[in-house]
DNA sequence: GTGGTCTAGACCACG
DNA sequence: GTGGTCTAGACCACC
C-alpha cells in the first residue's frame, strides 16, 4: 500500500504522511475505515515505529484521522474533500517553485515551455498509454 | 550577484553552487573569467567564509572552476555548455519528480494538465509581461 | 584500523579517504556493512569531528559509501571493484609521475631501472622477509 | 628551458628548483655559467618576480648557485656532482613512498611488480624508442 | 592578497 | 544515537 524510497531527501514520516493523504484523496481509503495499526506499518515497511507514530500524529493534528480509543486511527469525515486540496496544493506548489526557479535561472520561457510539454508527454506515455489526453488537450 | 535564503531547506553552500552554474550558464560569469574571492563573498553575503569555500571545493570538484594560485577561482573552459546542461536536468528533474508523485497521487492527467498551464501562465504573467509566449504555443 | 600521520603534506581527510578506500578494496570493509560513525572515528583518532565528516562527504560523493537515515554510512554496493581499480590508479600515476620526472631529468634507463629494482627489492624485505617474489620474477 | 605546471600541487618555486638542479646534473647548465636573470625568467615563464626569486634563494642556500654582484647568478663549482645526487635521491624517494603506500593499502608484491614492469616499458618506449634496456636487463 | 586545512562548539532533523 | 549545516577563529603555504 505504501512505497517509502529510504534514499529520498524527504523524511520518511513524510512520505507516509502524503501517500496517505493521496490514498484518502482517491478513496483507496474512504472515510471512516481504519488504517493500519502503527506496529502493523512499521513492521510490513521495515521501519522504526516511532516513525510511523509521528506520521500519524501529524495526519491526526491535521484532522485528518481521528484515533479510537483501543482501537487505531480511522480516516477522519470530510478528510477526502480536504486531501484533494492538499495534494492540489502540494503539486501546484512544487510544480511553480521549480518554475521560479528556471526563471531565476534565466531560463526563457520557451526553454521553460519546452521542458514542461516533453515531460508531460513523458509521464502519460508511460502512466496512461491509452489515453489521447495532452498539455494542449482543448486545442484540438 | 547571489541572493541566498537562509530560510531555505537548501543549504546556503547548494544555493551558491547552483547559482553559480546558472551565472555561468548564462554567460554572466564567462569562461576564464575570475569569480568572487572567498573573503568578499563570504562579506557581502553575511556569511561564514567556510561556507564559500564549501561550495567553491564542490564547484571545483565537478570541474566547474578551477583555482589560480594565489590568485583566486575562474570559470574553467567548457564550463558554460556542462551548466547549461546541470541547468536543464535540473529543472527536468524536478518537474518529472512532481509529475511522478502526481500520478502516484492517483491525479488524473487532466488535473494534472490544468496545473501546468495555469503555473507557466502564471511565471509567464509574473516575468516576461510583455511576451506573448505560453505553452501550446505552435498551436496559434 | 586508522593510521594517521599528522605530519604528512597529505591533508588527514585525504588520508582517511585513501585508507577507507584501501580497506574496502581489501575487504575489510566488506559491501553493506558499516563504518566508524563520525563521532567514534572522531573520538578514537584524535582528530575533529569535521575532519571525519569531510572524509565521508567526499567517500559518499564519489558513491564508495552511503548515508542510511539514522543508523550511519554502509559500504556501497560495487564500491569493491571501484576501490581496487582507484588504489591501482593512484599508486601507477604515482609511479609513473616519477619514472616522468626522472626522464625530464635527463637520467637514463638503465640509472632509472636500477632505482626500480633496489627500492622493489628493499620493500620486499621490509614486508614481505619470507616472500621469494621479486621484480624479474618470470625469468629465474 | 624550464616547463611549468599551474596545475601540479607542488609549488611553482619548487619546480623551478627541481629544474634547474636536472639543468645543473646533466651539464645544459654547466658550472661557472650564468642562469637566467630573475626579470627575465619571470617574463618568459609568466609568474610572478617573487617565484623567482625564492626559487634562486633556495639554490643559494643549497650551495647551488652564487650570486656575482651586478651580474647574477651562475652555476656554483662543485654543483653537478651535488644536482646529480639530489636527482637520484629525489626520484628513490618518491618512488618508494609510493612502494610503501601501495603496500600499505594491501596491495601483493605481484601486483605492485607488475605496475613497475609495465610503467617502465611505458615510459621506456615513450622517451627511448630505439633502446633495448628493460627492467631486468642484465638477465638477458 | 589568495585558497586550503583544522579546530571547537553549536544547532538541527531524523530514527 | 546518527549525519548535516553553519559559525568563529586560527594557522599555513603560495603568489
Amino acid at each position: 500500500m505504501y512505497h517509502l524510497n529510504f534514499n529520498s531527501p524527504v523524511p520518511l514520516y513524510e512520505q507516509l504522511e502524503r501517500q496517505t493523504q493521496f490514498l484518502i484523496a482517491s478513496d483507496v481509503l474512504p472515510e471512516g475505515v481504519m488504517i493500519p495499526s502503527v506496529r502493523d506499518a512499521a513492521k510490513s515497511l521495515a521501519v522504526n515505529p516511532q516513525t510511523i507514530v509521528r506520521a500519524y500524529a501529524n495526519l491526526k493534528n491535521a484532522g485528518l484521522i481521528q484515533s479510537v480509543r483501543g482501537q487505531g486511527f480511522v480516516v477522519a469525515v470530510g478528510a477526502r474533500a480536504r486531501c484533494r486540496d492538499l495534494r492540489l496544493q502540494l503539486f501546484q506548489s512544487r510544480v511553480e517553485e521549480s518554475l521560479e526557479e528556471a526563471v531565476l535561472g534565466r531560463m526563457t520561457p520557451d526553454e521553460i515551455s519546452t521542458i514542461l510539454k516533453r515531460s508531460f508527454q513523458r509521464i502519460v506515455d508511460k502512466y496512461f498509454p491509452n489515453s489521447t489526453s495532452d498539455l494542449p488537450a482543448e486545442t484540438r
